[in-house]
DNA sequence: CACCAAACGCAACCGGATTGCATTATGAAG
DNA sequence: CTTCATAATGCAATCCGGTTGCGTTTGGTG
C-alpha cells in the first residue's frame, strides 16, 4: 500500500497529519475505484470516523493543490478522486461495477495534438479521454 | 441554417411544434458554441420571449431523447448542448472563447478500442475525448 | 507549557437540475 | 369552427453537489 508514502512525503513537505488526512489517504489510496466526496464521508463514518463534509470537501482539495489526487469526471454530476499515477494515462471505466482501469497511449495523444496543430492551428493545452465500457469480469454476465 | 430541416423532422415524427421548441432549435442550431440551460434561457429572454427555466430544461431532454442535441461536459459543472453532427466526432474547446471544432478520428478510435478488448478483456461501449486549448484566433493573442 | 497557524465543524448559502401539480395550448377529429 | 385529449408549460418547492464565512480546536514547534 503507498499509504505511507504518500503520508511521510506530505509530513516532510511539512504538513500535519490529522486523522482525517491519514483516513482519506488511506482510503483513496485503499481503494479499487475512484471515490466521490460523499463515498469518502460514508467511508469514514463506517469507521467510526466523525467528519464534516466540509472537511473532507478540503482535504480533497489540498490533496488535489499538492498533485497528490487528481479527479475523473464519469459523467454523472460527480467528480470522483483517486491517487495519481506515476504518467499520464486514461480510463476505462466499468458501466457496471465503476472499476477503472489505466489505460496509457500518449504517444498516440501527442501525435494527434501534433496533428490538430499543424491542420487548423488549434493548439492543444490538454485533453480528457475515458471509455465506457464493461471489464473483463463483467462482461458475458 | 438546418433549423427547418429538424423542426420538419420532429413535425413528421408527430410532435407538437411549440414557440419555445422552435426557439430552443433555432437558437442550439444557430450557435457557434454549445450552449448551457441557463444560456438558453436567457437567449429566449433576450428574443422578447418569456419562458420558464424547466421548460428548457425539458425541451432539452425532449431534443436529446430524440437524437437531435447531444451533450458535451466542459469540466466547469455546466452540461452544455449543441445540435447532433451527422457522424461522431470530437471537439476542440478553446478555453478562451469556447468556440468548439468537431475532431473526427474514428478509425484511430475504433483500433484503439478493439486494442483494449484484444489486450484486457474490456468490451469498448462508448468514449468521451475532447481537447481544450487555444483555437486558430485565439491563439498568439 | 505556550503559542500560532493549520485544520476543523457548523450553519448558511449557491447554482444547476429535478419533481409534483395545476394550467395552457397544439393539432386532430368531428 | 368547436370539441377534446394530451403534450407542453409555468410555478413553487425541492434536491444535491459543492462552497463560504466564521468561530473553535488541534498539531507540532519553540
Amino acid at each position: 500500500m503507498k499509504t505511507d508514502a504518500i503520508l511521510s512525503n506530505l509530513k516532510e513537505g511539512g504538513y500535519r497529519m490529522t486523522r482525517v488526512r491519514r483516513a482519506v489517504v488511506a482510503a483513496l489510496s485503499g481503494s479499487a475505484v475512484p471515490l466521490s466526496a460523499l463515498d469518502l464521508k460514508t467511508l469514514l463514518s463506517e469507521a467510526a470516523m466523525r467528519v464534516n463534509k466540509t472537511t473532507v470537501y478540503r482535504e480533497i482539495a489540498f490533496l488535489m493543490d499538492r498533485g497528490v489526487i487528481h479527479e475523473i469526471q464519469f459523467g454523472d454530476g460527480k467528480m470522483r478522486y483517486r491517487v495519481c499515477p506515476e504518467a499520464h494515462h486514461h480510463h476505462a471505466i466499468c458501466v457496471r461495477c465503476s472499476r477503472v482501469e489505466e489505460i496509457t497511449m500518449e504517444n498516440d495523444m501527442k501525435k494527434h495534438e501534433r496533428a490538430i496543430a499543424r491542420r487548423r492551428g488549434f493548439k492543444v493545452l490538454s485533453h480528457t479521454l475515458e471509455f465506457f465500457g464493461l471489464c473483463n469480469s463483467c462482461n458475458g454476465k
